[in-house]
DNA sequence: GCGGATCAC
DNA sequence: TATGGTGATCCGC
């Protein structure tokens, strides 16, 4: 046709896929299919969209090209062994059939342009779409005839149909509706599973075997929802869905509950439209001659060698029309998240303002269901439409905006970092919070607030350890596994123990204390410290971590008499008294007043920190004046003290440079244990010093200070594991050349690449460097 | 546990 | 001018 299609012929494909033109469907009176490819092509190439779109697309012809070379090493023994154990299994599934069910698929047709069209008949009889000039939810069948489609953005709608009218989308409407809808669907099967406003899935056994006994007239109607509705009668879900598919618009479809009508149903079908085979799957096996379901059974063994167990069984589930046969009810929701899409941000500050807005949204939306979890995760898309999504997980679940900004702005911090001095241009960020506590954990965790909060409340009388049973087994199991993790899941472990144990434990019991590992731990490197700082004359002030008196200027064997005089002797209660009442408190204003703006003073602490790892970092960069970035970050959000501060770093025995920088210094029990309680100027507050950036923490709340040590703990982990990567980032991009074995010059790979998803073949088997990196299409044909 | 990807709606 | 938001899951580290 033109050049387009020979270059860009496989996106150009999906595109129409997608927006379900090569259907042949088009025509009539809206506009011709070649017509509508060209404008949407002539509104679409040269655009970072479109340029991302041709990167990925990319990416899975790579993945396709490992493929066929793992298809190219398979023996021919390989295959027959494999086809043994995939009929094995498949005559287990087979016998499994079940066709007892009757399991119906709902799909309400353009559901929200048809409730549009309704409230306002004068759009009736035009082409309408819902959603906005961005981004398209729905459109009409008037408007379909014009290429309009759901997930278009709206520009291009437009250009397709400038008649097209746009209506801004009324969820609350919607919901109202398929309320509605979903009353009379209850009727039939009160377990209905929705999938969404607009589709459900109904299993109707119970209910037409109770309408057996019905009267006549009661019987002679089915579902009248009085809207327009798709829907598919089938043996399970599966194939239900795919029928609904069938005869659109408003139409049915049934699959007779027998063997031979599903297989006959499933024959001719291409894979897909069969659900959870996409866009890549389905190139993919396009790419091994696979595109309908009868093509997918003929491939199973070969299918069980290059892909995963799990979606294997899923294809040979497809292939012998097997599906679900009753509705799994949701499970606990595992995540929340909150994104959004903005015209460009580059201004750090601004970015760290939306990221708190955002944390703040998604505070509020956990509150309502009561969730809280331990990750933190944040999703930073660049203005060239490239996804990176970053994770940091802690010890005890978080849920205040406080508490996940805390979290989300060391990881965006660190993206910032990396590519400082260029500023990071998105288009999009998001926050989710996941990995929430399951019943068990919940029982545990509730046990050691009230197990706390006893303790704090019996120190007056008879301080007693609230280092609970449950905790020192899973304690002491956690080091008995240590030796079968991986080094950093060790480390995390550890941290995750020894801390927890130092705060419960320096308020409350001295016996449990002495047996305590990590307070072992802990005097030793109080000790160490100690010693340190006397060899090098420098006076410093410890703090004893049973009374919390400062010990000034007193001798090693000195300050370990009277921490162990503390230990021995009869009266920590006031002291740790006063620990739990600070901190109850402190915790009681934290939630009333603590609802910081922007920046706090602890932000403009943390920012300070930023800066001095900026300078480390950047070394040779000029002056903050000279550094637009900085000097504008600086002016906003710090004040003149940074320097001097960080002047005053190194004498401090534990800091957050050499927990970064250090090659073997990732954060271990016993820098946990350095953990040192200063006093501050307030009387009975005591103030909280990080030990890992060794900065006072001018925060009372003891989650918002965990958090905070937590994520300076991953912080250091994370900037070890990725020193690589900076590196990598921090060489120019463009012209990073290499040459490989024949001699040519190619372009090397920013980034490793990995294999995809859902597959068994390796990346690591190296890619030929020869003419093997046709294209797909050409050994298709 | 992390990060990239895929998928559905 | 301009290509979404939410949640789940899988795979290889």
């Amino acid at each position: 046709m033109d050049s387009t299609k020979e270059k860009n012929g496989n996106y150009k494909d999906d595109l129409l896929l997608r927006m379900g033109l090569n259907d042949n469907k088009a025509g009539m009176e809206g506009l011709d299919k070649d017509k509508i490819n060209k404008i949407i092509m002539e509104a679409t190439k040269g655009s970072r969209f479109y340029g991302n779109e041709l990167k990925k697309e990319k990416q899975v012809n790579q993945r396709i090209e490992n493929m066929m070379q793992q298809k190219a090493q398979i023996t021919s023994q390989q295959l027959r062994k494999a086809q043994l154990q995939v009929d094995r299994y498949a005559m287990e599934l087979e016998q499994s059939r079940d066709l007892n069910n009757t399991i119906v698929h709902i799909d309400m047709d353009a559901f929200y342009a048809a409730v549009e069209m309704r409230d306002n008949p004068e759009l009736k009889d035009k082409p309408i779409a819902v959603g906005s000039m961005s981004m398209l939810s729905t459109s009409n069948y008037y408007a379909r005839r014009f290429g309009v489609r759901a997930a278009m953005p709206g520009f291009i709608a437009k250009r397709l149909c400038p008649q097209l009218i746009i209506v801004p989308p009324n969820f609350d409407k919607y919901r109202a509706v398929s309320t509605e809808v979903k009353e009379i669907l209850a009727d039939y099967d009160p377990n209905f599973l929705a999938m969404s406003l607009d589709e459900a899935y109904l299993n109707i056994t119970k209910h037409l075997q109770e309408r057996q006994n019905w009267p006549e007239d009661k019987r002679k109607y089915f579902i009248k929802t009085g809207n327009p509705l798709e829907n598919g009668i089938a043996p399970n879900t599966m194939l239900a869905k795919v029928c609904s598919d069938k005869n659109k618009p408003n139409g049915q479809y049934q699959v007779l509950p027998n063997r031979q009508a599903v297989m006959d149903f499933i024959k001719d079908l291409p894979i897909r439209k069969v659900s959870g085979i996409g866009k890549v799957t389905e190139k993919m096996l396009k790419a091994l001659g696979i595109i309908t379901c009868t093509e997918l059974y003929q491939q199973r063994a070969l299918l069980s060698l290059l892909f995963s167990e799990t979606s294997w069984h899923h294809f040979l589930h497809i292939s012998l029309g097997l599906g679900s046969t009753h509705l799994a009810r949701d499970g606990e929701r595992k995540s929340m998240s909150v994104e959004r899409t903005f015209s460009e941000i580059s201004k750090a500050e601004e970015q760290y303002n939306l990221c708190q807005e955002l944390c703040s949204e998604l505070a509020q939306d956990l509150q309502k269901e009561g969730l809280k979890g331990r990750t933190v995760t944040i999703k930073l898309k660049n203005v060239n439409f490239e996804v990176k999504t970053r994770a940091s997980t802690v010890s005890s679940v978080v849920s205040t905006t406080e508490e996940i900004f805390a979290i989300a702005k060391e990881l965006l911090r660190t993206e910032i970092d990396a590519d400082f001095p260029h500023p990071l241009r998105l288009r999009l960020m998001g926050v989710r919070l996941s990995s929430f506590p399951n019943e068990e954990d919940k029982r545990h965790q509730q046990r050691s607030i009230i197990g706390f909060l006893q303790a704090g409340n019996q120190s007056q009388s008879a301080p007693r350890c609230i280092l609970e049973n449950t905790d020192k087994d899973q304690f002491l199991k956690s080091l008995e596994m240590s030796h079968k993790k991986s080094f950093f899941d060790k480390k995390r472990s550890e941290r995750k123990w020894s801390h927890q144990d130092t705060f419960k434990c320096e308020a409350v019991d001295k016996q449990s204390l002495q047996t305590s590992h990590s307070f072992q731990v802990l005097k030793k490197k109080m000790n160490e410290n100690l010693e340190t700082s006397e060899n090098s004359n420098n006076s410093q002030i410890f703090t004893c971590p049973i009374c919390f008196r400062e010990q000034k200027s007193i001798s090693l064997e000195a300050f370990n008499k009277h921490v162990d005089a503390c230990l021995d002797g009869p009266s920590i209660s006031g002291t740790s008294n006063m620990f739990s009442h600070s901190h109850a408190s402190s915790t009681e204003v934290n939630k009333k007043e603590n609802v910081y703006p922007s920046f706090s003073q602890s932000e403009k602490q943390d920012y300070e920190t930023h800066q001095r790892n900026s300078e480390i970092n950047f070394i040779e960069l000029p002056e903050t004046e000279d550094n637009p970035a900085k000097a504008e970050s600086v002016d906003a959000l710090s004040d003149k003290h940074s320097k001097e501060e960080c002047a005053s770093l190194p004498s401090k025995p534990f800091n957050i440079e050499k927990c970064c920088q250090n090659s073997s210094s990732t954060v271990s029990l016993e820098d946990i244990a350095s953990l040192s309680w200063q006093e501050s100027s307030q009387p009975y507050l005591q103030a909280l010093v990080c030990p890992v950036c060794n900065l006072e923490q001018k925060t009372s709340d003891l989650t918002l200070f965990n958090v905070h040590v937590d994520v300076c703990l991953n912080k250091g982990i994370i900037q070890e594991l990725r020193k690589d990567k900076v590196n990598l980032a921090n060489q120019p991009r463009e012209n990073t050349k290499s040459t490989d074995n024949s001699g040519r010059v190619q372009k090397t790979a920013t980034k490793p690449k990995r294999p995809g998803l859902m597959t068994k073949y390796s990346a690591s088997k190296k890619t030929k460097p020869n003419n093997s990196r046709h294209t797909l299409d050409v050994f298709f044909k």
